[in-house]
Order: C-alpha cells, then sequence, then structure tokens
DNA sequence: GTGATTGCAAATCTTTTGCACTAAA
DNA sequence: TTTAGTGCAAAAGATTTGCAATCAC
C-alpha cells in the first residue's frame, strides 16, 4: 500500500499548509476506520490529480490493478466518502452517477457523447445575481453544468 | 378528447400570436403521427399550464384519468416530444429523470427531500462571463440547477 | 394495405440490501 | 473480543427492447 498522504491531488505546498489532514486523518474524523479496501480506493481517487469517475470505472480499475474489491463495497465507499466531504457526487446523466475529487466550489463541462466531464473554477462563471429561494429555504448547492458538443452542431 | 390546443400551457395571447403551432401540427413537423396516446398524453402534459413530471407520474395521472398507455409508451413518448422540442429532459438525481414543459431558456430550483422542481427565468440569474469551451466545441446547453433545503440547514 | 405505433413481458443497467464472514481496534 | 466493514448474491428501480397485434394514413 502506498503513502496516500505524499501527494494530496496535485496541490500546491502552500495550498497543503491549509492543513488539510491526510486521507487516514479525515476517514477518522468521519467515523470511518482506514480499511485495506478504502485506502486502496483513496489511493486511486486522489493520488494522480482530480478525476471524476464512475463507480464502474473504478472498479475496473481496482481490478486492474489486482485489487480485490467488491462492486458493493465500491458503491459504500464512495457514498461514504461524499458524505465525509472527500468526494462531490455529480449527477449530469440519468442512471449514472460521477464521483468528483474537487470537492470545492466550481461547476463543470460536460462533453456529450463521450460523457466527459472537465473542471471549470469557480471563478470562470460569474454567477451574480441569483434569485431568493423560497420563504424557509436556503440554497445548499448551486450546479452549473455547461454541455458541449461538435461545434456548430 | 379535448382539444389541446385551445389553450397552449397559460401563454398570454400575446406571447401565442408568435405563431407556436398547436401541439398535432408540431408533431406532424417531427414526423411523429397524432395517436390517441400521444394526444392524450399531451393533454395531460401541456393543458395546464408549465409542468415538471417524471415517467411515473404522468403514468399515474393517465391510469387515474382511464387513459390506457403502458409505461414503455409513456417513455417512448417522453422522449420523442423531447427530440421534437417539446419537452426538456432535466437531470437532478440518479435514477430518475424529469420532464419539463418549459424549453424555454431557463434554469432550476430543486428542493431536496420533496424531489420538487421551480423554474427560475433565465434573467434571474445572471451567467456573465462563460468560459471558452475546449477547441472544436460549442456550447450546447447551460444547466444552472440550485439545490435548497430547509433553511439553516 | 402498409408502415408506424403500441403493449406486454422480458431484458438491461445501475444501485441498494441482507446476511454470513472477516478484519480493525 | 467487539463492532465495523466486506463480499456475494439477490433485490430493487428506472429505463429499454423485441415482437406480435393494432392503428393512422
Amino acid at each position: 500500500m502506498r503513502r496516500i498522504h505524499d501527494h494530496i491531488m496535485g496541490m500546491t505546498m502552500t495550498e497543503q499548509q491549509h492543513e488539510v489532514p491526510a486521507v487516514p486523518e479525515r476517514l477518522k474524523r468521519a467515523g470511518l476506520r482506514p480499511t485495506r479496501q478504502r485506502l486502496a480506493l483513496a489511493a486511486l481517487l486522489f493520488d494522480h490529480g482530480h478525476r471524476h469517475v464512475t463507480a464502474e470505472q473504478l472498479h475496473g480499475e481496482a481490478d486492474r490493478r489486482a485489487i480485490k474489491v467488491s462492486l458493493a463495497t465500491i458503491y459504500n465507499t464512495l457514498h461514504q466518502f461524499t458524505t465525509a466531504g472527500l468526494l462531490r457526487e455529480v449527477v449530469i446523466e440519468p442512471g449514472r452517477s460521477y464521483f468528483d475529487t474537487n470537492t470545492d466550489d466550481h461547476h463543470h463541462f460536460y462533453v456529450e457523447g463521450i460523457g466527459q466531464l472537465v473542471d471549470i473554477p469557480a471563478d470562470s462563471v460569474s454567477l451574480a445575481s441569483l434569485p431568493t429561494p423560497p420563504e424557509g429555504t436556503a440554497i445548499s448547492r448551486v450546479d452549473v453544468i455547461i454541455r458541449i458538443g461538435p461545434a456548430q452542431a
């Protein structure tokens, strides 16, 4: 098992100094035991920069690297990580969820056909003047999805 | 069977003068025969103002009004209408598609828990400075979903 | 008539669940 | 030990598909 906190998703040193705890620590804080499977999946997810993965994709990757994890555990883990704030779930298409390792405020390009997601920094989209939410409610999140296809389609 | 073009979704006369064709006409233009089922579903969808429905909901409504339409046909019809530009599909949650009778440019509040959609006029959200899409691609649509929950949650 | 449309049931796909087994603390 | 976590297989939902019967033109 490799050290997964050595290199947290391409962050710069400056950003890391903001006391982002290592994954095992973050799991513990969320009441999740750092088990073999969870650490292995965390390594796949967080060791190589930001990613957008589906459960099926992650399962395939684990398989290819001879990591034994059942699909049920993949789903459980992805949701636990999401609840713990390590991942963000992005819904784009019916019947398929993407999980984004970038949990900062940001938005997405979605390439139709290919089914690929690309991050857009929050400050590239100027979202001024949001409407006031209905009485008794508050905004919990704003998702902006820019769907793109072949030019002049 | 009632006339479905008598009253197109709460539009004002002024708006109707923009030559919005009646549903049977729009179906024909899309190469869709105005069959009993399609006209009945169009009546449910378009006769009473803008709506957001799931296939299951629409099936239930048809059932309650003693309109015989199979769920498979509901799905087929919703997709055909979407392709024809009569509906817009809105994906919010994994495993459930909403179909919006409002095909104008606009966005959505999504009330978490209840699973209800509320339209937001396009001009209530100021979306200045969209990022440039990758080379060779063009924006096909921009979705803004503002998820709301109980206040101070 | 002829080809599009429908209904039904079965198939598919993604995701969840129940429960005995295994592993972390 | 004690309790959380895991795997497997089955279940659950949503959506789709294949094909014979039916309907619009």
